[in-house]
RNA sequence: UCCCUCUUAGCUCAGCUGGUUAGAGCACAUGACUGUUAAUCAUGGGGUCCCUGGUUCGAGCCCAGGAGAGGGAGCCA
């Protein structure tokens, strides 16, 4: 027999702990309560504003000041962390329909408010700028922003899960670290265990790596795709979702050198069945935000507007952000070649009048970030799928088309942001493929294992990338990378 | 990696043409008030003007070098 335990804390009154997200539902009107969490403000001697986490609302708890201990409310500083007991009550007050009248409380942890005193609590009961937020990174999620962006970054990761999932994919772990440097896909971090100061050295005096830890240099994984295509020839429908590491020198509101990616890989699907699956997917985890993070994102909408209000009107958005999701679930995203894209910049009054630094003229060359936001905030203002791009400015992997020239290549444009995803059909044909290894220069005798998918019943195949973090950027409202991901890695950053 | 901007109180920022004792709001401390919602009112404390060197009678302000941060570009997700 399978017993299921319901597992609630206890605190020393033996009072069973309820989240703040359930007492703000106020079903447990005038009976005793107990919540514990954290100080965010300490009112006129009486009101407390409590916050778990587990919602961006607080809860007030009021104390009676003159029937409580000066020392104990002495204590109630920003920062600390109590535990409180009492009735649940109507509020008098306009700000909240629900408050604890307190009959009992308990101080976990004091914390510092006197901000001269060198081990003070960093968060003030003030406005803070993200800047200085972003070095006190282990304090942050304590902060209503930060609180709402990584309540909705868990809730992004958990939909993504559940939309594959009932779609039947398997969730396949894909290695971090790698032996294979021909992925092509940025610079990497090398793993070694050698001594860096005295490394064994092969005959040619080079770095004897066949004395490391594998026997070969490694690195950290740049992508999970090709061992995804391989989950894919077996399983049909596969997905990766895990971090992923590029060392370049990339000093961007956009870039990490430790991300997330999804790279789901799907046996029998071509570009268009790609392309339609990548929409489902973005459309549906949105949803899913917006219906369970509701407060959050109203928040972090309103956060945006009051952001914005200190900017001169022509770099406000035209769509809060809440307008915006709501305008992405509501439209079908573009779809245009590039060839098609390349006509439209061509045409445009933006290039006629010389106004693109890098001005449009042949065909072949890659968009610039310029032309990228053209398109999708000016020309269509949605989503853009683009697609078929020129073949040499793309991976070795992609399906070659019949005219020689393009590869069924797809990249999805959002927004602020650019490229969310990246994606392909692969080139299923073993000889084409070779072929296309050779002219790009990468050696095939490294990359038997991949190519055995193209030998032992190739199928057509489609796959993508999504960086996480870029559509956490999307759906939260936020500028930069770094304050949508816990501890983010940059050049130079690598901090707590 | 390249270009631009910034660095002044715990935080966010002002600081005039280089001029004598360095300014505000918030935060904090003390007191008053006591149904507050960024509480309010009064009083008070708090400064390596990022660092190093230079120009000058005199530098927060000008010059050079360095460090850190932000924005943009490239690379990409």
């Amino acid at each position: 027999m399978l017993k299921i335990i319901n597992f609630t804390p206890q605190n020393s009154t033996n009072m069973t702990r309820t989240k703040i997200k359930d007492i703000l539902k106020g079903t447990q009107i005038n009976q005793t309560v107990n919540v514990k969490g954290w100080v965010r403000n300490f009112r006129n001697n009486s009101f407390i504003a409590l916050n778990d986490g587990s919602s961006i609302n607080n809860l007030q708890a009021v104390v009676d000041f003159e029937k409580t201990n000066d020392s104990i409310l002495k204590r109630i500083t920003p920062g600390a962390c109590i535990s409180v007991t009492g009735t649940l009550v109507e509020s008098q007050g306009k700000g909240q329909s629900v408050e604890i009248k307190v009959s009992d409380i308990e101080i976990y942890g004091d914390s510092e408010s006197d901000v001269l005193k060198p081990n003070a609590y960093p968060l003030q009961p003030k406005a803070h700028s993200l800047e200085y937020l972003r070095e006190i990174a282990h304090l942050r999620f304590r902060t209503n922003t930060f609180g709402a962006v990584f309540r909705v970054r868990h809730t992004l990761a958990y939909a993504i899960h559940k939309f594959f999932n009932d779609k039947g994919f398997v969730y396949l772990h894909t290695p971090i670290i790698t032996s294979s440097d021909a992925e092509g896909a940025g610079e990497m971090f090398r793993v070694t265990t050698l001594d860096p100061k005295n490394p064994p050295l092969s005959e040619a005096n080079e770095v004897d790596f066949k004395q490391d830890f594998f026997g070969k240099a490694t690195n950290l994984t740049v992508s999970g795709q090709l061992e995804g295509e391989l989950g894919a020839m077996a399983f049909s429908d596969v997905y990766t979702f895990g971090p992923t590491f590029r060392a370049e020198n990339s000093n961007t509101t956009r870039h990490l050198a430790e991300f997330w990616m999804i790279e789901p890989e799907m046996a029998f699907y071509d570009l268009k069945d790609n392309m339609a699956l990548a929409e489902e997917m973005l459309k549906y985890v949105i949803t899913y935000a917006l219906e369970n993070n509701k407060e959050d994102i109203e928040f972090l909408s309103q956060r945006l507007l009051d952001e914005e209000k200190n900017k001169p009107q022509a770099d406000r958005s035209e769509l809060s952000l809440l307008e915006k999701l709501n305008f992405c679930l509501g439209n079908e995203f573009a779809k245009i070649t590039y060839t098609e894209a390349i006509d439209i910049l061509r045409e445009s009054n933006h290039n006629k009048k010389k106004k693109f630094q890098y001005i449009i003229d042949g065909w072949g060359a890659d968009l610039q970030s310029e032309h990228e936001r053209y398109l999708v905030e000016k020309h269509f203002k949605k989503p853009v799928i683009l697609t078929d791009y020129p073949k040499d400015i793309k991976s070795f992997y992609m399906r070659q088309n019949e005219d020689g020239k393009t590869v069924a290549a797809m990249d999805i444009l959002f927004p602020g942001i650019g490229e969310i995803i990246g994606g392909s059909q692969r080139e299923e044909r073993l000889e084409k493929l070779e072929n296309r290894m050779n002219e790009m220069h990468i050696p095939t005798h490294d990359l038997q294992w991949y190519l055995d998918t193209r030998r032992f019943g190739t199928c057509p195949h489609a796959g993508f990338g999504l960086g996480f973090e870029r559509l956490v950027l999307f759906v939260t409202g936020m500028t930069n990378i770094r304050d949508v991901i816990a501890f983010p890695r940059t050049p130079n950053n690598c901090e707590f």
